[in-house]
DNA sequence: TATGCTAGTTTCCAATAGGTACTAAGCACC
DNA sequence: GGTGCTTAGTACCTATTGGAAACTAGCATA
């Protein structure tokens, strides 16, 4: 059987909103390079809150992207850190955050046009 | 000077934030292949409503990713299409896609035992 | 005893997203 | 003349998201 993205209640459409996440892509690519605690992620990720942190966290262990681990210290600490499946994304993941480093330039001055052009008008909504 | 997605209020983040969304991406995608027409579109990609479509494209064609082109015919035609830069894209945002359609049976299976070893404990928020 | 650490959880509230549905414009067709 | 087509714009209303901040647990340190 073949999936369809573009099919409505496609189990491919649930992979893809939860890849369609700002945050999950973060968090997948700075686990690129090893196990990352929670707090060091919340401290690398600026502008992430703890709740949502945690939520994007459990989701993507839901899928089986990444995978927790708590070691009982004190206080307890708990790691991070891309599974073998998670690996097989994060080639895709680091392309997309490469390109818009790449190319964030381009896009702000295409933003500046269009706004430019549009001038006087008012927005939708 | 370099730009970080890890950083607040960086336009990197900007970029990640508009490609971070699911229809977002599924048009990029569906463009692909040539100029597609609005309501072509809004009948591909299933579940869009014609505002949320008609704002994706706004913002894809803001950021300077696609091009809308106007055809003085009755009723009138609208024609999307990928821009130069909104080419450089298409091969990463396939990747993502493709990633979806194959990996998909790995991540339900996931969730599935995910969830079967969380039974009984109350979801968060 | 009081404070602090990690890694959350919970509550409350405000902002945003998103759906439905109505409207427009301009012409072809019946 | 009324209806329909395409591509929107807009209003209204609700659902969901998401932020801030307080709370928890268990133990170490001062």
């Amino acid at each position: 059987m073949t999936y369809d993205v573009y099919a409505k209640n496609c189990p491919t459409r649930l992979v893809l909103d939860r890849l369609a996440d700002k945050w999950a892509l973060l968090v997948l690519n700075r686990l690129r390079d090893g196990p990352v605690r929670f707090n060091q992620l919340r401290r690398d990720i600026e502008g992430v809150s703890q709740k949502v942190l945690t939520q994007t966290l459990r989701n993507l262990e839901r899928d089986g992207l990444i995978h927790r681990q708590v070691f009982p210290t004190v206080p307890v600490t708990v790691e991070y850190s891309l599974t073998p499946l998670g690996q097989t994304l994060t080639r895709t993941v680091a392309a997309l955050a490469h390109w818009a480093e790449e190319n964030i330039d381009a896009v702000l001055s295409a933003q500046q046009s269009f706004d430019a052009s549009k001038a006087g008008r008012a927005p939708m909504q």
